[in-house]
DNA sequence: CGGAATGTTGACAAGGCTCAACCGAAGTGG
DNA sequence: CCACTTCGGTTGAGCCTTGTCAACATTCCG
């Protein structure tokens, strides 16, 4: 496994290449097929996890079983930190959408990381504070915004995030299905449908099945920021 | 200043009695009155408190300048514990909502605390952690809830935080303004108003100006968990 | 007393949800 | 290769919750 990987990663903010090396050495690789599950909510936290391929769907379940998804991850990306803390639960459950590989390392070793690496623990505490304030604004949107403006605020995270330059306009590189995308702003899938062909019809968007092309950029800020 | 006000706090979790006085001698006493600020939204976060006396406002505006209430802290509580990491901003105002007092330490203080006492560093992080969980929960609350419940749900966290027993039924010991517990649970006051005058017509509550009393705390739970 | 906060209530509109019927594409098995 | 099923998507009708706007009442306070 080439140590390069992490270099970027601010979670290792700060680490020399052999230091990296030897974080990696201690790493084991989770290989987990669409559909599966690296853990589920309310398990044991005791992983944390680095994707290297796929993507990860991070969600949530109300007690009557409904499902909000708090976060897709994509390569190359931490998941899971809270497993630095002991004697806590994953507060979400994680499941690959597509075929995925990840590093990971267990409670234990990150005890150890933490110990060898001080800095490791303060860049932990900096990610989760990152995740907090990324939550408030998140909550702050879900609280004030109407449905249009917060899948049009989707639809532009994952632009930055998986967006493909292609002919057809800009294609979000993973499988979404409207539901999805519902569970992802707090709506129904209806309503997303509704916007969709609504936005399709004015040519800000092109989708079909699981799939989304974002066409005006622009338009789509402006109805974000409406 | 007796260091036994720290003794139960999560942060301080195994800090010998010598220790926190210690870390007692390195805090200041903020003073704050009623309607005034510890700090803003987006200042540099150099600060961290722990709240004595009086109820801190902890809120976020939007750009358009709605305000949501994101906590109510209470004696004896910490608050803006980002400022234990460098270089990051509050992510929400602090107000007073009563005349206040509280300890506070500089980033400078809070940097030695940690690198004299490693587990401060890790209960800091605990402390976000379970921030970062209650905001999830409150998420998925807001994302699938309707106002009644959620302002049922709110009504009975203040309950815990400051309710106090009296012949009227548990009193709030808070000034909330209708506009406040609108701001808290992302709606309007006149949604909440119309909410409690019909939970008053059910003997369920009983509010004034800026006040409530719970009187079935029974129902309020059915209607939280309906 | 007068003005500023705060709260109540009604009328109305709209956004979004529910339910349900229907369509089309993709996958599956004989 | 075709028939069938499944999955994902679209759309309409109706309704409910909630927001908006506005007038008015009540309480507080200087």
């Amino acid at each position: 496994m080439d140590h390069t990987v992490l270099h970027d990663l601010p979670l290792f903010n700060g680490f020399s290449s052999d230091e990296l090396k030897d974080v990696i050495k201690k790493a084991s690789l989770f290989r987990v097929e669409k559909g599966a599950y690296f853990y589920h909510q309310e398990d044991p936290a005791d992983r944390a996890f680095v994707l290297l391929k796929g993507r990860v769907k991070l969600s949530q379940l109300t007690p009557d079983g409904q499902k909000i998804i708090l976060r897709i991850a994509a390569p190359v990306q931490v998941f899971a930190i809270v497993a630095v803390l002991p004697a806590k639960e994953y507060p979400v459950s994680a499941e690959a959408i597509e075929d995925c590989e990840a590093l990971s390392w267990s409670q234990n070793e990150l005890q150890i990381i933490s110990t060898a690496y001080p800095i490791f623990t303060s860049n932990a505490m900096d990610l989760m504070a990152r995740y907090l304030q990324d939550f408030q604004t998140l909550f702050l949107q879900l609280a004030t915004e109407r449905v249009e403006q917060r899948l049009a605020r989707i639809l532009l995270r994952l632009h930055d995030l998986i967006g493909l330059d292609t002919e057809d306009g800009i294609f979000l590189d993973m499988p979404l299905t409207r539901q999805e995308l519902a569970e992802m702003c707090g709506t129904t899938l209806s309503t997303v449908s509704r916007l969709l062909s609504s936005w399709e019809k004015n040519a800000i968007v092109r989708s079909g099945r699981a799939k989304v092309f974002i066409k005006d950029i622009l338009a789509l800020k402006a109805i974000a920021d409406y």
